[in-house]
DNA sequence: AATACGCACAACCGCCTGTCC
DNA sequence: AGGACAGGCGGTTGTGCGTAT
């Protein structure tokens, strides 16, 4: 009983990840695959507790994630399904299976609650009384029972294990491609870097890169590291170098964890003959989508990409349907707020 | 230019659940 | 059946950055 809590020992560093943890982290989960946390600061010399290694990939360098740049349609899928579920952000994430609970959380609670009360307190002024029941956010969306019971209950459920269920246990995703790579760990920095950089799109015989998702910022993200292997090279403290690389430290762990996103990417979209032999393990590693996810991989935008046949089902297309009906709502009124009476908020 | 303030986000903390023995 | 443990979730906090004064 009463077990002390795993980050309770001595000598366990907290604080912001620096781009070398993040290199042996994803390294070495390269080689033995997510999963059993206990044994990762074990054999990588990594000082962090289980729970902050699992985090940190979890939320930042497992790839296939996007950060930031929330589109309406996300928005508008969020506010959606926040309203129905409340705050069960890992079952919200499975739907946007880009984003993680943790983003979506803080999206939430930094924007989208300010704008729904802005909308709500508008609608407040203009609106007509609201009915009979309890006034929390979700009461203004007017959702058919027979809906919420579907999402509830039905086909898909949600809830708090789906998430899990992405990440490493799906019984889609096979063991034997998932831990595909035998062999043991790097804990050496230098010899940590290399692998990288080997396996890197970057290197010579990268890829195609005209499909990245981050097209825009890749030449900076590849300067990035180059710089940082150079350092790793030349340099005999880590830290040092980590703090020469980092004009932020904050910029450069995400910019990292785009790179490393990317290069994950590019590793298991990587077409035709110059598809590396990692593709395969790297295609298992991405999660397992609950429904649309899989397009939303594609390298194209899933989601938004209208070419696509709809891999939803009916109350998932609903939803999102309505969630852009919604978010058109919510960026007119942010942009004339007066202008406009709100329906839905 | 310096300081105060607010915002955004990464990370931590505590609790809960599922699994194993 | 029940305890121990690992992993997961949601709430909260800390910190860095940008903006206002």
């Amino acid at each position: 009983m009463g077990r002390p809590p795993c980050c309770d020992k001595e000598g366990i560093k907290k604080g912001p990840w620096t781009p070398e943890e993040d290199i042996i982290l994803v390294s070495y989960i390269q080689e033995h695959g997510p999963g059993n946390w206990r044994s990762v600061p074990i054999n990588t010399g990594l000082m962090r507790c289980s729970k902050s290694c699992r985090l940190r990939w979890t939320n930042y360098l497992r790839p296939g994630i996007r950060r930031g740049n929330f589109t309406p349609h996300e928005e508008g899928i969020i506010v959606h399904l926040q309203s129905l579920l409340g705050n069960r952000w890992a079952a919200i994430a499975s739907y946007l299976p880009q984003r993680t609970d943790n983003d979506i959380k803080n999206y939430w609670n930094t924007h989208l609650k300010k704008k729904l009360k802005k909308h709500q307190a508008i609608g407040a002024i203009f609106a007509p009384p609201p009915p009979a029941s309890d006034s929390s956010l979700s009461s203004s969306i007017v959702m058919p029972t027979t809906t919420v019971v579907v999402v509830g209950g039905g086909s898909h459920v949600i809830d708090h294990h789906h998430h899990r269920d992405m990440l490493g246990t799906n019984p889609l995703v096979s063991k034997d491609s998932y831990y595909a790579r035998p062999g043991g760990c790097c804990s050496n920095p230098d010899e940590v870097a290399q692998l990288i950089a080997r396996r890197s799109p970057f290197a010579a015989d990268g890829g195609d890169r005209s499909s990245s998702s981050y097209a825009s910022s890749m030449d900076n993200i590849s300067k990035l590291l180059t710089g940082f292997m150079k350092q790793q090279q030349s340099s005999p403290s880590p830290d040092a170098a980590a703090a020469d690389i980092k004009p932020s430290a904050a910029q450069v762990n995400n910019n990292h964890a785009l790179l490393l996103s990317s290069s994950f990417h590019h590793m298991s979209a990587g077409t035709g003959s110059g598809t590396p032999p990692a593709a395969a393990c790297f295609n298992d590693m991405m999660p397992s989508p609950p429904h649309a996810q899989q397009a939303a991989l594609m390298g194209h935008g899933g989601y938004d990409d209208p070419r696509q046949p709809s891999p939803l089902s009916p109350i998932e297309t609903w939803l999102f349907e309505e969630a852009a009906e919604q978010v058109g709502d919510l960026m007119d009124l942010s942009e004339d707020c007066c202008s406009s009476v709100p329906m839905m908020f």
